[in-house]
DNA sequence: CTGTTAGCGCGTTCAC
DNA sequence: GTGAACGCGCTAACAG
């Protein structure tokens, strides 16, 4: 088979009859630059009889930065909710022209160095914080946006952040909208889980301090902590998540139909599994949609040079309504 | 801020006194090439000192190729095994060197081939099948490895099929064991979900034709569905998936507690809402651990032009018995 | 053996 | 609108 070579801009600028130089101009609409419309008209006539695509690898060499965006995952395990907003952050970087890739993986198993130098990004997210060494090496090597989706607010001025603690407060908003006065938090058993659930726990405070327990994801464990909060007199539970919330009302219904007749848990995410729990599952979720639209805006704004606008915060935090509290 | 210049393999070649020639063969330890200890300690240290890293675009540029390993994802909804899985094959592709990432998004969006000339990758990983015109494409790029994870098994010879039917298969094996006769077969609500639920369904036939029907993520129509399939003196459901069956379990309990007395389910996944599902949630769980190592087995060997080993399909998928089956 | 020279891969951009 | 150099690593051909 004879190796089918690779078309480059050497080929279009031969077929137009025209210089490479040229061909770079017209294609990239370079300003600056005036090039007559019909010799315009033949180089773009020409790119696309051959089926011409630069090489990505050629402008990444040359200009230092690729249309890549990376975005680097944590290593709890992602959810559908988090999976969904990759996948519209996708779908909006597309629309500008960049590529959006997202690297699963621990920072342990590979030092995050070794990823970005791998990919020469234009931008790179991440959910947990940078260090301020790996910000400033990225910054060194042409990375234009380096953002943490979470970690403290306002640490490089250009933070993300998904307000967290507004999850928070909307949780504790409806359950003292119904009336409940003593509220208990159910965190999160996992660890890496923290840095999500301390925010979201912080917004719950505005509400009064909860009483704030581990529940682990088991009807066992989840029905001492009830019982515990039933004793303190808790009426209302808000959960990490809707996963927590489900061990929640596992650990009530273990308890027998007793105690827990009137406990209100709400959860956070609604996953599927959430309506279709017993009783269903109030929960608050977020407008992934919305989210991603601002975070792409920002990303390529950056990329750009400039700045984005800030993210409206009314409408992404929705309750859903259904009948555990 | 004086511009910091990238050290280059120039900087090192300057520092240790040689070509660059030279520390291109011992940095890459090339075979064929006889460079003595000296100067190839010298090389190391330099480049030790001088902290250099290739630069990926150039090495891309030049060989044609990255280490990069990209995998698309399906524009259905990915869960946490999914995630777990991701997570995995990373960590086990980094281990030989490679950079995996993921790119999510239907190819609506934006046409695959423009993915994969974003990032010249090694291998192209998919859940769904390329076309023929696809696949051609991308291997005359110089892609070592192109495979679907799904589809058609041995279409290209490279499959790399994970073994759905064996799912299926493990599922009526349980609940026949269990003695159940007439089996039903809860089918997800999703059409995009199809490429993996006919596959299980297809391991369920092995044990008897299933009453099929769809089940959506909603407890009343999955009522309507759990009557009917009682109706037709049904024992036992095998379930698409874990909310599949947390929906067949909702819709049982609505319809009272007379008739679903008996019903068995079982699912698949073992989502962390299974075990706290009222009952707790009997289901069939793969091995993700394993099926990374595998895949990156199979991918490694791909990209170094050798073929993998088979994979191995015992222990690889296991019930996890609970109450519901 | 040891190591060097030189040119390639390909798009971008400055100076004429 | 063009020529030429550049960004950076790889490797065939070649000299000591």
């Amino acid at each position: 088979m004879p190796e089918p070579r690779r078309i480059t801009s050497a080929d279009v600028a031969r077929r137009a009859g025209v210089s490479r130089a040229t061909v770079s101009y017209v294609l990239n609409a370079t300003p600056g630059q005036s090039i007559s419309p019909a010799t315009r008209s033949r180089v773009l006539e020409a790119a696309a009889g051959l089926g011409y695509a630069p090489s990505a690898a050629a402008r990444t060499l040359r200009t230092g930065r690729s249309d890549v965006v990376l975005c680097l995952l944590p290593d709890w395990p992602i959810g559908n909710e988090v999976g969904n907003l990759l996948g519209n952050l996708s779908t909006e970087l597309a629309r500008a022209g960049l590529t959006f890739v997202a690297h699963p993986g621990s920072r342990a198993d590979r030092p995050i160095a070794e990823i970005w130098k791998a990919i020469t990004p234009a931008a790179v997210l991440s959910f947990s914080d940078f260090s301020d060494g790996e910000t400033e090496a990225m910054r060194a090597a042409g990375v234009a946006l380096v953002v943490a989706l979470l970690g403290r607010a306002g640490r490089h001025g250009r933070e993300l952040e998904v307000p967290q603690q507004l999850i928070g407060r909307r949780q504790a908003e409806h359950l003292c909208g119904a009336g409940h006065r003593r509220l208990g938090y159910a965190y999160p058993d996992d660890p890496r889980l923290q840095i999500f659930a301390e925010p979201r726990l912080s917004g719950v405070r505005a509400f009064g301090e909860p009483v704030v327990r581990t529940v682990p994801l088991d009807a066992g464990p989840a029905a001492d902590a009830v019982a515990r909060w039933c004793a303190d007199g808790v009426t209302g539970i808000c959960a990490y998540n809707d996963e927590v919330a489900l061990a929640v009302l596992a650990g009530a219904r273990r308890l027998g139909p007793g105690a827990p007749a009137g406990l209100a848990v709400i959860g956070v995410d609604d996953i599927p599994a959430a309506r279709l729990a017993v009783p269903p599952l109030t929960t608050v979720t977020t407008d992934q949609r919305m989210l991603a639209v601002h975070l792409a805006t920002t990303v390529v704004a950056a990329v750009g040079g400039r700045t984005g606008p800030p993210l409206p915060t009314d409408d992404l935090i929705r309750v859903v309504v259904r009948e555990s509290a």
